[in-house]
DNA sequence: TTATTATGTGAGTATACAATCACATATACA
DNA sequence: TGTATATGTGATTGTATACTCACATAATAA
């Protein structure tokens, strides 16, 4: 059986990991690699409506992965864990990983 | 605006992390560390439904992330991407950064 | 054959999440 | 002052997810 330790290390990795668990956000976190960014030019970036992006980025910021701060009109969000795109580089060669076992999953068709 | 390579990299990309943001299959991963194990017994270690732990197996099983094999009645479920644990290192890192600011804060409040 | 065990799945329910719209607030500028 | 702009949030709706229970299936052993 699990220990309580661990079970509360998995809740709260489970937290991050819900908050990074949608096309939307990951795009976000992408286009932030370039550098902060405000609500506005991120919503036109991703395609996506203000309200709905200002809501992910509210999620993301109470996960502890994002930053804000205000100037003037605008609220520039920034990448707080630069560590999550590490996070991200594991994801995309588990992908690559994939397409090749699919690549030899289909010449063996032929 | 995004390009549609990157559209669709992203969306693979949640559907992965999608796969992995729950305590419960986060704990079978971590189980599965030591070993390949059978379904009856990843239910009693993480201590949920055996028909539950079987949908959280069939997500990750469908998001490529497991794989599984019958040894006679027992069907034994295996990590199939090990490079999936170094992704939870990463957010364990980032756990670790998380406690530690919040250290820092809780000695400036003192 | 019958009984037992491990597993997976349909049906139902409760909860969580995503998206949209309308509106309130805050800042900047004329 | 009034107007325009950027942002966040309440309310609503539709969809997805998690969980439980009951049952079907498959393999095993008596």
């Amino acid at each position: 059986m699990l220990t309580k330790k661990k079970r509360l290390l998995f809740a709260r990795q489970a937290e991050i990991v819900k908050a990074l668990a949608h096309p939307i956000r990951i795009a976000i976190l992408d286009f932030l690699e370039d550098g902060p960014q405000c609500v506005c030019d991120i919503a036109k970036h991703v395609g996506s409506e203000r309200s709905n992006v200002s809501r992910h980025l509210s999620v993301m910021t109470s996960a502890g992965i994002l930053d804000n701060y205000k100037d003037g009109l605008n609220v520039i969000y920034k990448l707080k864990r630069p560590c999550i795109l590490e996070f991200f580089s594991c994801i995309k060669r588990c992908i690559m990983e994939q397409a090749k076992d699919d690549q030899v999953l289909l010449k063996s068709i032929r």
